[in-house]
Formats: structure tokens, C-alpha cells, sequence
DNA sequence: GTGGTCTAGACCACC
DNA sequence: GTGGTCTAGACCACG
């Protein structure tokens, strides 16, 4: 597949990895109906224990994102679709509120804190290896 | 004292506490030369036990930013505002560039994004409790 | 393990943990990439609790001696040995030196000293169980 | 008075306090039937708590260093001088003994100790003020 | 199994 | 009164 993790980033890792699928349902590059790579494939490609893999999947079976295909595998359930979008936009402003709640208490003001996400924005967002980027999170 | 520990943030409590020690001296509610809050005093203060505290305190120590003065008590130490405005500046730039590549990673386009920024901050600048506003941390 | 604490010598217990890590790094018993002995492990063998233990591990987490593996346990960083052997040094060239100004400052001469040191070292290195000398610290 | 303290040193203050009139009486700076300074006359010199001296003069009446002059003051005692000049010996015998051990625990060998001893011997020795010089200790 | 965090309560040295 | 250390025991997330 085509995502990448980071032991590091104090982020467990079947939580970035059952992100990551979330990201890729909401952005298209995976479709309702489509398999996921099996529980040992994925370990390997990524490194990582294979239990990690399956607790990502159990997790996303929870969410109703994946199904369980006796025999077969985990295939993208039809809902998925629109529960990472929705997902997706629900994350993202949690995160953002976080963000701007440490701002405000740090003493930040607007327009020096917009500043500083445009100015991340422009840096990010030219390098053209952004979808190799793995995403340091935080402690 | 002026802050608030949410015991359920995600965050360590102790985490909180030297954080926004730091927050209080970047911004100069605290001073070069102030003692801070005893260990005992604080941790009835925020309801949380002294070793909380004091592990807060003395990580504080390990960053140079309060001294021990033996039988007295913590004191800010003089390099403390300079690292601590550093330290604000260079965190801020941590967490914003850890949610902008997020954010591109699931695809938002620039301005979806900056609206986002923009909404949470004004629906959070204008609570007048900004200050008393927990943390929320980790989705 | 190989090292000893002793409880009552006046150096805090995690602390006498901490530098035997760092001397048998210097020394090579434990190179880069081994994991040291799990917290509770070694709590067990030196009769000592595991938050001792675990504060010993913490301090040199924040030394970059020590890297934790989620659910592994804590290896020792690449970057380990050079510190410690560099530590090694400077600490006992700031111990020599502290004891030094003391005979100065005492009286004594260049060679009363030199002497008491070379009595010193030979009756110690003779002792085959000098490895299991604890260190009786401040008269 | 002659003497430093240094309040940073880790050692307690009303013991360096003591150790360095111990010490003045050994070098014979101080002798036998004098009067030490009163507590509040060296509390102001060395910008110290009175208490703290109070607490290091009392420690040396244990010792039958000082006497009580009722009314007068503290009187250098009569066996002071054979007292500190054993308690020079043995607590110089101690430290070196101390160091020593840690010295062969991190795996130097006697050359390359001796080495650092004289060299910092020799760089302490020249210098003029080192009878203003603090002892910096260590815990 | 691993480390990390927190609580509770104790004892120490220092001022 | 202050901070520092240690113990005991609990719970959590992670692999």
C-alpha cells in the first residue's frame, strides 16, 4: 500500500495505520467493495507486528469501515465512503480546536497564528513527496 | 494560581503544569527571580497529588527554567523568559506543521483549511473563560 | 544485572542506577542497541521498587542514553556510548577537581596528597569484589 | 572572616561552614582560646540565615570544637586543634577513598587516574585566589 | 509482557 | 515551612 508509519510519533501505530485508511476511503484511492491488503501482507510492507495490523482492522471493523469476508479478507463496507469524509472533517476540526486552544492560552494573536499556518502551509505543501511524509504527531 | 489541569485531556497532568508554567513566564505573569507556588500549596490548589507537581517542577529544573532554593523554594531563573518564549514560538511551529500535513495528507485544499483555523479561532477567542479552557487533547 | 546499589550511601538510588548504566556503557558491557533489563525486572534484582527503577530509566531517556520501544522495552541509543564515555570524563574530572580544592584548601602539599590517593587505589584494586563495592558516598 | 560558601554547591551550608573553620583551626588560622565571630556578625558576612550558622556552630560544640563562653561567645576549645587536624586526615582519606572507588567502578586505570589528579592539581595550585575559592561539592 | 502515569503516604535534610 | 526521595499499589496504552 501506499501509507507510511511512524514508530516514533507517540502515535500508537494501528491508530496511524487505521488513519491512514480512513484518509485514503475519504480521498477515493480506496473504494467501497475493494479488499484491504491482508493482516500479514500489511505487517511487512510497513514492518510492524502483525498484531498491530489487526488491531487497526478490528478497529475499523468497529467504525463499520471494513467487513470481514469469511475466507476472503476485509473489504471497504458500501458506508464507508461517507463516514471517513465525515470523519475526516470531524477530525480535522478537533485537531485544529486544539491547536488554537493551546494558541490562545500561550498568549498568541491571530494574526501572528494564521501567519504561522500559512507560512507552514507553503512549505509543506510545495514538496513534492508529501504523500511520503509520515506525520509526526505528538506526545 | 492562574491555571487548569484537565485530568482527562489525554495529556499528563504533570505535562500540563510545566507547560503552562512555561505559558506564564513566556508571557510574563511570571517573572525572572518569582518564586512559584510550593509543591503542596499548587497540588492542593488543582486537586492533584504533590508528587504530580513536583515532577512538573522538576522537569522544569532539568530545562533550566526553575532553580531550587534549598528550604525556600523553586525560583524562576533568569535565562527561564528568553527559553520559554523560544520554546513557545518553536512548539507552536511543531503543532501547526504537524496538523498542516495532516490536513494535506487528507486532501483539505488550502483555504478549506485556513476557514477551519479561522472558525475554531473566532468561536474560541470570543469565550470570555478562554483562560479556564481545558485542553483537550488527542482525538 | 551486574551492579549493586547501596541504599544507604547518601546518592540517591536512582541515581546510583543511572551512572552504573552510563560506566557500563563506557565500558562497553552494554553496547548500542541492547535492551537493558525491563523496569520491573531490575527493580526485582536489586530489591529496589519500580518507580526507582523506572525514574533511573526516565533520567536517561532525557540523557538520549536510553530510547523506549512501545511495549518492547528501552534500548541503548547509537548516540550512547560517545555520551558516556564523554560523561565519564568530565565527571570525574569535576569529582578529582572538588576533592582537590578541599586538600588545598585543607593544607596539604602535592605529594601527602598524591600519596594518600595511591594508598587509596591500591588497597581498592586489590579487593577482587571491587565490582561489588558500594560506593559510600559524603562523610 | 576568610571563608566562601557557595549555597548552589549541594552540600548544606552550615556544614561547609563548619568544615572551613574545622579547617582553620587544622592550618592554625584560627588557634585555641580564641573567639569565632558571633553568629549574627558572620551570618551578615556571609549573607547567610543566622540560623544556618547558629546550626553549624552548634554542630561544632558537639564536637567539642567550640565552647560556650557565657556571654561572650564561642572559644575555640583547647582540643580543637588535635581534633580537627584528625578530622583533616580522615575525611580527606574518605573523599579520596570515594572517588577512587567510582574511579575503578567506571574502569580507569591507575595512570590515567593519577594523571587527571595531578593535572587538576597543578591547574588549582597556581591560581592565587584559591583560598577565595568556592567547593563546589556535589550530591 | 512492556513502559508511563498517578495516587497515597512516609521520611529526610534544609532553612 | 521548603523540596527530594522512596515505597506501595493501581490503572492505562502498547505490541
Amino acid at each position: 500500500m501506499f501509507f507510511q508509519i511512524d514508530p516514533d510519533s507517540g502515535v500508537a501505530i494501528y491508530d496511524q495505520i487505521a488513519r491512514q485508511v480512513k484518509y485514503a476511503i475519504a480521498k477515493n484511492t480506496l473504494r467501497a467493495g475493494e479488499l484491504v491488503p491482508s493482516v500479514r501482507e500489511l505487517a511487512v510492507k510497513l514492518a510492524v507486528n502483525p498484531n498491530t495490523v489487526a488491531r487497526a482492522y478490528r478497529d475499523l471493523q468497529n467504525d463499520k469501515v471494513l467487513e470481514a469476508l469469511r475466507g476472503e479478507g476485509l473489504r471497504v463496507s458500501q458506508e464507508a465512503a461517507a463516514h471517513c469524509r465525515l470523519a475526516r472533517q470531524t477530525n480535522m476540526e478537533a485537531r485544529v480546536q486544539r491547536v488554537v486552544i493551546e494558541a490562545l492560552q500561550s498568549g498568541f494573536v491571530k494574526d501572528e497564528f494564521i501567519g504561522l499556518v500559512e507560512s507552514a502551509w507553503q512549505s509543506l505543501a510545495r514538496s513534492k513527496t508529501i504523500e511520503k511524509q509520515s506525520i509526526p504527531e505528538t506526545p
